[in-house]
DNA sequence: TAGACGTGGGG
DNA sequence: TCCCCAAGTCT
């Protein structure tokens, strides 16, 4: 057979140089990759990507890292404190899990944040992409690293489509596999600089190719840039939605300096059923604690 | 395995 | 204005 497969249409060798060494010149000089930062940054960092921009996270993980600069600084906190100090990233079960996070470190592994992507993966909120990305810009492992900026540059530069699929595939795992170079160093320079790549020049609209390291090699452009034709990718409608009202009823406490009355929580909500169900969320979420007479505070806070 | 889960900036 | 999207995880 003489078939050649998306993946061996260009060897992976001759991504690897044209890549990292734009990373060299290009990469953005970010708190948590200075050496200063070490792996709880790395790790806090993490969580607070997860969904939410750099730009955003930059302030808040510089209170975060003086305030907590230890896991179990954090793990010595009330869990509402995290909640708190999320300020308004978005998603705050993920302060949640951080927090979580760090009481298990401290509980399981004296304090340290574990090395062994098996170890990581079991901590609360983290998946598999950010066990990943600890273990390989934290310690330098070999490990693929599949967020949705390395699953877009895949996607163009390999597969030749505008866009990767809606959930992360077997062949997507194939192709991070096959392209991960052998030595650990070179693969989490790699890891870091396919995920740049995808943030700063392979953006979602309006690539900028004229840019690109690879640009030459990218079965996209080589196809004519085709429009992505699969199917429509998930457009997240918020007004209106009991996330809404979550975000809402969350923020009142979060600004609050102690416990708050039902009262105050009515008023960011019109409609009762809906007002109701969504702080019924928020509590089984464990985001806020219910206390006698129908105040709620903050977990723990 | 879809769907839930916040928030705000840019085109 | 409206729509898209941003270093995912969990159920």
């Amino acid at each position: 057979m003489t078939a050649t497969t998306e993946t061996t249409t260009t060897a992976p060798e001759a991504l690897h140089a044209p890549v990292i060494d734009w990373f060299d010149g290009c990469a953005r000089d970010l708190p948590w990759r200075r050496p200063e930062a070490g792996a709880w940054g790395v790790m806090v960092s993490e969580f607070m990507l997860q969904q939410t921009p750099v730009n955003r996270v930059l302030p808040v993980y510089e209170q975060w890292m003086t305030r907590w600069p230890r896991p179990a600084n954090l793990a010595d906190e009330a869990p509402g404190e995290a909640v708190r100090a999320w300020g308004r990233l978005g998603y705050p079960r993920r302060a949640l899990r951080l927090h979580a996070a760090a009481v298990a470190i401290q509980e399981r592994h004296n304090g340290d944040v574990p090395r062994r992507h098996a170890q990581l993966l079991a901590l609360p909120g983290i998946g598999e992409y950010t066990a990943a990305a600890v273990a390989s810009f934290a310690y330098g492992q070999r490990h693929p690293v599949l967020d949705t900026n390395v699953r877009r540059v895949y996607a163009r530069a390999i597969s030749g489509t505008e866009f990767p699929p809606g959930a992360t595939t077997a062949a997507e795992r194939r192709i991070a596999r096959e392209l991960l170079p052998d030595d650990d160093d070179t693969a989490a320079r790699w890891a870091a600089a396919s995920m740049e790549l995808g943030a700063l020049v392979c953006t979602s609209r309006n690539p900028s190719c004229h840019a690109c390291p690879i640009a030459q090699q990218c079965a996209w452009r080589q196809a004519g840039s085709p429009a992505y034709e699969g199917p429509p990718r998930r457009g997240q409608t918020y007004a209106g939605t009991d996330r809404q009202v979550r975000g809402r009823l969350l923020a009142v406490l979060r600004e609050a300096d102690g416990p708050v009355p039902q009262a105050a929580l009515d008023q960011v909500w019109d409609e009762p059923v809906q007002r109701a169900r969504a702080l019924d969320g928020l509590v089984s979420d464990g985001l806020v604690e219910p206390l006698a007479d129908g105040v709620y505070r903050l977990p723990g806070a």
